[in-house]
DNA sequence: GGCGCACTTTGCGCTGCATCAAACTTGGAT
DNA sequence: ATCCAAGTTTGATGCAGCGCAAAGTGCGCC
């Protein structure tokens, strides 16, 4: 399309480093689109044709069982790039992309890829340091699930929820896209049944607030020692 | 060292595009070390100033959590590169590497990747191809973990273990390390009794046979019914 | 050859969480 | 204003698999 600012891109890590020249060429590149909440930007098993940079709103990064389960992979926040199979020699889409809100898309064929991480300084290093943190958290979450009773699980999710995507509100931190307590069961391995039970005892303590597809957490401290990191 | 064949690498991926005087190159820049069974070769948390390549045995990725359990997150077979923090933007390794039987090691001095990638033709996009693979591993996992059963789960795991590191012999596919019910329970988050149980009972059914620290799957297909993919 | 350790097996009771079931709440659509 | 679907809460029940315990077995080592 048309005339995309240049200010869009400046402040996003692989892009941080270059001159706004560079950065108009790629934008002239890149194809913007707008995904309603709730919608598939692509879908797990796709061969996989272009990759994408979130500009705003928030993705999930979901996996579907043979018998229809879905697990939550991971969260995208604004500014992240995803579906880069491309980076990972794969051409398929491992998993599905929804959108959790209203999101801002940007994307370019993957043709461009290698000359992007050719010709653009940090580019590359950037968008592998996006991918380390990703290992990181998956591994971290095997770890979780291996170990770790619910209780501590859904804990865990939440402060990573807020962590990367908390927004500073009068009572604490919230999340800031509309979230079920499905979801969470999705990203835990549990029920939507044990989720809501956990978080109405923990509103009951005072540890957050939530409100139908909202949560709040007022206390993240005492979240964190539920958590059960370094006791 | 000194005068490690050239032949070493040149059915390894990420080096076999390269011409016998880059492999040189290669090699002369590696140090070459032995490690025994069951050894540290780095552990998480240490600052990371090589990345290695397996040469021959098996390696164990494993993360400990603070109430001293571990989790063993994959196995590395023969011909892979591991501990590449470099590659991916980490400066300390976020997981540890075991041995799980006698294992040949190249490692190189982190320095010199920037080198590699930018020099050697199919280097990254063969290294990146293997962290793509494992990604996809541990996403699946992470599915397992949030839908399956410990049935399923330990199968899932043993199928795995015989496509990546199996040995055909005569009664079937075996594993060709040393492997213990509790090291599958740290793949699985279970514990080695379940394992054992599991075992024992495949083993009546004639799915498997093992002996002590060893396992052989004599009909990997009755495992895959087990393992509950694509019902 | 036999001591001892590392690994394995098996039994039993208990519990955390899934499953089933049903009512309640909320916000958006008409 | 009313209705409805989506989301949430709460109770009751069952069982997979964990924790604990104890005995068995193969292997390396002196």
């Amino acid at each position: 399309m048309k005339n995309l600012d240049e200010s869009l891109l400046t402040d996003i890590p692989p892009f941080r480093k270059l001159h706004r020249s560079d950065i108009r060429e790629i934008l002239d590149l890149a194809i913007p689109k707008r995904f309603a909440a709730g919608t598939l930007v692509f879908e797990e098993g796709m061969v996989a044709e272009r990759f994408f940079l979130l500009l705003d709103g928030h993705i999930r990064v979901l996996r579907t069982t043979p018998d229809g389960e879905q697990v939550i992979a991971l969260h995208i926040a604004s500014g992240q790039l995803f579906g880069i199979a491309v980076a990972l020699g794969r051409n398929q889409y491992p998993a599905s992309a929804m959108t959790a809100d209203e999101c801002l898309v940007l994307s370019w064929p993957n043709r461009v890829w290698q000359d992007f991480i050719a010709k653009y300084d940090g580019f590359a290093t950037e968008t592998y340091k996006t991918v380390g943190a990703r290992i990181e958290e998956m591994s971290s979450r095997i770890v979780e699930m291996a170990t770790q009773q619910v209780e501590q699980r859904v804990a865990c999710a939440l402060l990573r929820l807020i962590n990367q995507t908390g927004k500073k509100v009068a009572n604490g931190i919230e999340i800031d896209f509309p979230i079920t307590r499905q979801d969470i069961s999705e990203m835990t391995g549990t029920t939507l049944h044990t989720v809501s039970r956990l978080l109405s005892a923990w509103e009951k303590q005072g540890l957050v607030v939530s409100k139908r597809r909202k949560i709040t957490v007022t206390q993240p401290h005492k979240l964190v020692l539920l958590s059960g990191v370094q006791p």
